[in-house]
DNA sequence: ACCTATGTTGGATC
DNA sequence: AGATCCAACATAGG
């Protein structure tokens, strides 16, 4: 589940854990989601310390001493947990960042979508460029006239899709593409250009209050998300759509149904998000 | 036991 | 161009 707030939860923990701290050794359990070897992963890390940890869109960026950098994308069901030196790993447990000041990172991954990129810090810019992120919806640099511009330009996009796109926004993924269009009483299968200008302004707003509201209670989990902490997040309880198929809409107590869109579940409130007149 | 679903994303194939 | 499917995998639920 991790989408922006998710990641954005764990990188500021990790900034607060982390930060500063020299790493001792890395050892590696399952090496296929790595883009180098386990040996060179080490050799390259080890006494090296950690500047900081940082976010963009979905990647976590932990920028290394010397000009390298991990690259963390979580996937579906990665976590990257703050660990004590005796603490076991667990059965997922694919890369161990063993700390000086006797904390380790662990990264794990039940289903190995999950990857670790090392990188300088020339490659690491190039990755990022090469995937086109629109702005990051909670940075000043998300103004409304951008979002209305961008979504003009695609005015033919299903609007649920572009959401999940990244190219107008960066971080969304389906639980928060599907909360927002419920909040803006938008039908995710609307083409941009019937949405009149009024409701694509209610939309920009939803989404940067949804976002800080998640982010507040540390992310959604449902089924395997943990913060830094091995936490769960509580924004499932403030859902109104999504995981709530069947159940009665707040707003309207019409009952939430579910299409596929683009091969996910998309879920709505047949009431108060209108399907568009084709 | 079988079938379906699940947070992501990039690439192939119509 | 856009829609659809699949491929990385594991696990849970009906």
């Amino acid at each position: 589940m991790p989408e922006l707030p998710e990641v954005e939860t764990i990188c500021r923990q990790l900034q607060r854990e982390i930060k500063g701290a020299t790493i001792k050794e890395v050892v590696v359990g399952f090496a296929k989601r790595l883009n180098v070897r386990p040996s060179e992963l080490n050799q390259r890390l080890k006494s090296k310390k950690i500047l900081g940890v940082e976010r963009r869109a979905k990647l976590i960026i932990i920028k290394i001493n010397g000009g390298s950098n991990l690259l963390i994308h979580l996937k579906l069901t990665g976590r990257l947990l703050i660990k004590k030196a005796d603490d076991q790993p667990s059965k997922h447990t694919h890369v161990i960042f063993k700390l000086i000041n006797g904390l380790e990172l662990h990264f794990e991954d039940a289903r190995k979508f999950g990857f670790i990129k090392l990188l300088d810090d020339r490659v690491l810019n190039k990755f990022i460029e090469k995937q086109n992120y629109g702005p990051e919806p909670l940075s000043r640099s998300f103004t409304w006239q951008k979002f209305f511009a961008c979504l003009r330009s695609r005015s033919k996009s299903k609007i649920k899709l572009l959401l999940l796109e990244q190219s107008c926004l960066a971080g969304l993924g389906n639980i928060y593409a599907t909360e927002a269009l419920w909040a803006a009483k938008i039908h995710p299968l609307t083409p941009i250009g019937k949405i009149p200008d009024s409701q694509l302004k209610v939309l920009y707003r939803s989404i940067i209050r949804l976002l800080k509201s998640a982010i507040r209670a540390r992310g959604s989990s449902l089924d395997s998300y943990l913060d830094a902490y091995g936490r769960p997040g509580l924004f499932v309880s403030k859902h109104q759509v999504y995981g709530r198929v069947g159940k009665k809409c707040r707003r309207c107590g019409a009952t939430i149904q579910s299409i596929k869109i683009g091969g996910r579940g998309s879920a709505f409130c047949p009431k108060c998000q209108h399907r568009p007149t084709s």
